[in-house]
DNA sequence: CTGTTAGCGCATTCAT
DNA sequence: ATGAATGCGCTAACAG
């Protein structure tokens, strides 16, 4: 991002702030307390010749306030640039109109796409985010946690717990709502979430396997600062994946690339692995950081797409879209679950009682063009016009 | 992103810290329970049998406190789960620890960039980040701005200005320090940011001329919501183009494509600008977020890359190189650039006078594969091979 | 060494 | 309809 426009040499820096005419217009000084940094209540008070409470009525449209009165209010308000403390406020409503929204770290397209759901309902409400990463330490997640807790957030949305239940419990502590809910709300969306995962998933294998495929690859990044991959993902990828593959005989290997470096390293890795003696024939990216580095392992290893090898990714984005081909994804509206996500949040707050059925998980799995039957065996030299088409024929014909 | 890993049936939610200890420890504490405040330094207090001025004094290692005194109040602190409330501590000191982050939108990966180095800067330096989107609009920005003096940020990182000078305006009226600073400060970094993007952008387009194009499309997506391309955009990117290639007798066309409507759709505009009487050989994407959608546009139009056309964009990742062929960029490295103006900005904070000097910005010219000579003038139509592939034909390019 | 007290900026009774 | 007074949670003077 570029610093930013150069300001146009325009009048307003001369004018530099009401602030500056720190009691001039009473003459009386109250106290030579030192000059606070902002306008307060007093003095717009003072500079409308009214007290704290009126002002305070008038801002709040509390209460009675007569009607010139107000107007000298609203008036000295702006004259002064006055804008009352959110924080002074909350220190008696004890309500921060602030909520946390907390994930791992922020380099993949999902942590955007959460905080893109976070914000559009929070700032629709009013409230503001407080962005945290915990880098995938337990420890730095639960400092995190205090600081929401020391910053009195009204909630939380956590989009990636890496400290467990211990991490949660300091917010439970302060009686901090959190979403996803702990207890049994939570188990209800974590099987409303595996479910769709899961049905996708299906849906893909069983694709794969009409195809003809019978070696297929499933490609995952190991975890820096040990994030391990969270029991839902295995339950409702890999584990659906190792059911339906083993079910119809079809062999599943599993790849594992190491993080944090490069892309072209990581793609060596995926190509060693597609040197074995088998090679296998679909290749699935299990998170949308791997994508990118399987497709530079494929290409490097000379294998194309979907003519040796067919590939789908779990994410979507228009960059898997804009491939050529078009990569085929088991995807979420991450956004959109975010963003009811946290409106349930936002509702709780409120005293509504959180009802999870409003946050409905849609995982879709789009085919695209980078799918396509598995090449007979040794055959990788007879494909030539086969594959004219977008959609292939279904894996009876494709075995010989 | 998935709801959570499901809370482990653990024991911890029974040993439900000491606020909670009024009831609930069963499932059934979902209620927010506000009235129940939060545990105040004067619990700690009464509880260590010593004053607050005491307590205040052992947490903050202030002053003069007995030992025994100081293991009371720490022990005590951490039996009732005491934290103090950063609130009402910066009602006196006048500091949030607290800086607020402003981009327009969350959907472009330099967002996430940005907000990363933000946080990395931030977090290391004991600061919280309150993000927030203005949706390109001006007034929505302004909103913005004064949420972040009513909540006091002692500072704000603008990654996006869409309200000019009156914007800025809101926060030096209360003396709240931004990066990139006004005044001649933000010249002086204009003046850096450009220098490098104009000399990349050159060195990209003097390859270009050497490789022989003679008629170059520079696409832009047309801003939504009013926002606009900032001069600097102009200065650097396009302006020097233009330059280059009026000097060199290249033809430079503008292709504008609309936004908030689907990568297809968008792609349907470079199709039809591909296909003017005479094709351009190269396509530079003004944006990174064009970018899938030009290569997508360019595939539905039957152009190869680098054989029919060359492919240029602003804006690396990691899907710009993965791609088939890889994708040829002017890249910012965002992230750190973010964070050593966040880092400036905390010294700022801080007492220290800004230093532009260490802000660096560091634009490179990767060439990739995409690019390569221009095709001879007429070749286009002997090479029907080209179009053969999985892509359907679009109806205009069965024009002979 | 420790307790008492006075605000920080604001909203809210409770008297006028 | 309005102003004085109270207190939110905390720190910093100022006495002990």
């Amino acid at each position: 991002m570029p610093p930013r426009e150069p300001p146009k040499p325009s009048k307003p820096s001369q004018s530099a702030g009401p602030v500056a005419a720190k009691r001039g217009t009473d003459g009386r000084v109250l106290r030579p307390k030192r000059p606070s940094a902002f306008v307060t209540i007093k003095d717009v008070a003072a500079h409308a010749g009214v007290s704290v409470a009126t002002v305070s009525r008038a801002i709040n449209d509390n209460g009675y306030v007569a009607a010139d009165a107000k107007a000298r209010v609203l008036a000295a308000m702006k004259q002064l640039g006055f804008r009352p403390s959110q924080r002074a406020r909350s220190m008696r409503s004890s309500r921060t109109m602030t909520i946390g929204a907390v994930v791992s770290e922020l380099v993949n397209l999902v942590h955007l796409e959460f905080l893109r759901g976070v914000d559009e309902a929070a700032s629709q409400a009013g409230y503001v985010v407080l962005v945290a990463t915990s880098q995938g330490s337990p420890e730095k997640e639960r400092e995190i946690f205090q600081r929401m807790v020391a910053e009195r957030t009204d909630g939380v949305v956590v989009g990636t717990l890496v400290g467990g239940q211990r991490s949660l419990d300091i917010l439970a502590e302060h009686n901090i709502p959190v979403v996803p809910p702990p207890g049994p709300l939570a188990k209800q969306l974590n099987a409303s979430w595996i479910d769709k995962e899961a049905a996708a998933t299906r849906e893909m294998a069983e694709r794969l396997i009409a195809l003809g495929h019978r070696r297929v690859a499933f490609v995952t990044a190991r975890g820096v600062s040990g994030i391990r991959t969270p029991s839902f993902y295995r339950k409702a990828r890999f584990e659906v994946l190792v059911d339906c593959f083993s079910r119809n005989g079809v062999e599943l290997n599993v790849v594992t690339i190491p993080r944090g470096v490069t892309t072209s390293e990581m793609a060596s890795e995926v190509v060693k692995a597609a040197h074995g003696s088998s090679v296998p024939t679909a290749w699935i990216a299990a998170t949308h950081l791997v994508l990118p580095s399987l497709l530079t392992g494929l290409r490097m290893a000379g294998l194309d797409i979907p003519e040796d090898v067919s590939v789908i990714g779990y994410g979507d984005s228009p960059w898997a879209s804009a491939y050529r081909p078009p990569i085929s994804v088991v995807g979420h509206d991450v956004s959109s679950e975010a963003k009811a996500l946290t409106s349930m949040l936002l509702g709780w707050i409120e005293g509504e009682s959180p009802n999870v059925a409003k946050v409905e998980y849609r995982t879709r799995f789009i085919e695209r063009d980078s799918i396509g039957p598995a090449p007979l065996a040794k055959s990788k030299l007879s494909r030539s016009g086969a594959l004219s088409r977008t959609r292939p024929v279904p894996a009876s014909s494709a075995r010989p």
